[in-house]
RNA sequence: GGCGCGUUCGUCUAGUGGCUUAGGACACCGCCCUCUCAAGGCGGGGAUCACGGGUUCGAAUCCCGUACGCGCUACCA
């Protein structure tokens, strides 16, 4: 095993969308992979016919390639160990189980849910420590089994746990674990209805898709016991554990639908980059040992090493999230973006306008700095797209004097004679006009720009003025002569 | 309750026995730049390294307890 390339797999259950705590375990698994030339696997594990979600395998793949954790084998795209969904892989669970019983490291159960449900009651009235099956049904007799199978009474089948013993195994994030199997309670491996728990599954498909390292959330870390038990009841090597610290809430708890969004998919369509989204998720858990916190997947490619992630778990603040997507999007070529601006529009009521490439590079080029998300591009200079219907109220007082339409007149004469004109025109035009008129040029300039755009902040204001043109400026300026009351 | 895992500024984190008067980032505040808002630059406040014992000449760093938090405790993953 040693210097195989590794092997590791993102294992999802597909209820219905990509959590983003599923989508950091997903780029772990594919970090490691990538920077060791190993494969990363998807399998999907929906051995829960209960939570099944149509179309909920497709919404992950989607989201998973959206973000680009382009994986080597899956579902969709098949690979040597094939199929990748445990739901189509039932009888070689059967199989090995079957194996495991004529072993005795595993036992047909016949209890029903009554008795099971009166014993753990039983259990807690007697204040046990803790609440496990009773092995019952390992004391039948072979012909009892025959008898109970071959009259279909329902059984499930369990993991023959043996008492008193150590259990321990070594986790690449938290060194050595060690658990007590009298704390092991005799897990189902195979339910009532034929399918498979997940940590049968699991663990057979682990091995037979040769899978080296298995990495996944802190909360598995209390059932690789049973894991591990069953890889030795198989006599099969164990991959090694990684367990990962979770993703939390603002209040530390599990990161949760309750407090905020958890779906990728919300994320993106919010406006978040995936660059930015894929940034900030590898850095919750894991740093390079420097101070270094901008990245491009690649460099997380790179950089990454299971070694270096840490123990405890991170809040997932959105505030950070916000300022690492501004950074992603200041840093995108023009060009880019405009292929996203125009998406967008196509959302707006401004889907219907032409706008050409130049006039929105333009936008862009302008706005870049001042915005965090590609919809702002929009949403915080909408007077880009349209005449101010309204004038920034609070902003009134302090941008329209008594003087001030006078003083705005005279500039928008002088505008008016200017051709074609360039920003360094404007500026001209304008500073010759405050001169004369003995006053700074401030005094005109912010008038003009809430004239103009209804709003009292924005890009410099030649350039928005060179943006808008000279006919539109005018004719905002005249309109503000008729709207703006003071 | 039992078992397990964890605990450095509000948040993400650096730190692997002396380089640490604990560093960086986000957020917050101030200054510079400046036509505004940003961006950028500079600076500030903010962590008795959960607590208590040890080990050591020396501990955020090693050991032991305690507290707190979280996870698991299903025929769910």
């Amino acid at each position: 095993m040693i210097n195989e390339a590794p092997r590791v797999r993102f294992a999802p259950s597909p209820t219905g969308y990509l959590h983003v705590g599923g989508l950091r375990t997903a780029l772990y698994n594919y970090l490691f992979a990538k920077h060791n030339n190993g494969k990363f696997i998807l399998r999907i594990e929906d051995t829960d016919r209960n939570r099944y979600v149509e179309s909920a395998v497709d919404n992950l793949i989607k989201a998973l390639k959206w973000a680009g954790l382009q994986y080597d084998e899956g579902p969709d795209i098949g690979g040597i160990f094939e199929p990748y969904i445990q739901s189509q892989r039932l009888e070689i669970y059967k199989k090995h189980t079957d194996e495991l019983i004529a072993k005795g490291e595993a036992y047909y159960c016949f209890c029903t849910p009554e008795r099971l449900k009166n014993l753990k009651e039983e259990q807690e009235k007697k204040k046990l420590p803790q609440t496990k099956y009773d092995k019952h049904c390992l004391n039948l007799s072979t012909s009892e089994i025959e008898n109970n199978l071959s009259n279909k009474i329902p059984y499930v089948v369990r993991l023959n746990v043996l008492p008193d013993q150590k259990i321990i195994f070594c986790d690449a994030i938290r060194n050595r674990v060690e658990f007590d199997s009298n704390n092991v309670d005799d897990q189902v491996l195979i339910k009532s209805d034929g399918y498979p728990t997940y940590h049968l599954a699991n663990v057979v498909d682990d091995h037979l898709m040769k899978i080296t390292h298995v990495i996944r959330g802190e909360e598995w870390i209390s059932s690789t016991p049973k894991h591990v038990l069953l890889y030795d009841a198989f006599g099969w090597e164990r991959p090694t554990f990684a367990h990962l610290p979770l993703l939390l809430n603002p209040d530390r708890s599990k990161l949760s639908k309750r407090q905020g969004d958890v779906a990728v998919e919300e994320y993106r369509d919010k406006g978040y980059l995936k660059e930015a989204l894929i940034n900030f998720v590898a850095l919750l858990g894991w740093n390079a040992g420097d101070d270094r916190e901008f990245y491009y997947l690649n460099e997380l490619v790179e950089a990454f090493s299971l070694e270096r992630v840490n123990k405890s778990g991170a809040v997932f603040d959105i505030v950070k999230l916000n300022s690492l997507n501004a950074e992603h999007l200041r840093k995108k070529p023009n060009e880019e973006i405009l292929e996203m601006l125009r998406a967008r529009i196509q959302e707006t009521e401004f889907k219907i306008q032409n706008y050409s490439d130049e006039f929105l590079l333009m936008i862009i080029e302008a706005m870049k700095e001042r915005v965090s998300f590609v919809h702002e591009f929009i949403d915080n200079c909408k007077y880009f797209y349209e005449a101010p219907k309204e004038y920034e109220k609070k902003a009134i007082e302090k941008n329209w004097k008594p003087e001030t339409p006078m003083q705005l007149r005279k500039l928008r004469d002088a505008f008016s004679r200017l051709e074609n004109p360039t920003k360094e025109d404007y500026e001209h035009a304008l500073a010759k006009v405050s001169e004369e008129l003995v006053i700074v040029k401030g005094k005109l300039i912010h008038p003009l720009r809430f004239a103009v755009s209804g709003q009292s902040t924005g890009p410099g204001v030649f350039d928005l003025l060179f943006i808008l043109g000279k006919e539109e400026v005018i004719k905002r300026i005249d309109a503000a002569f008729e709207n703006i009351k003071n």
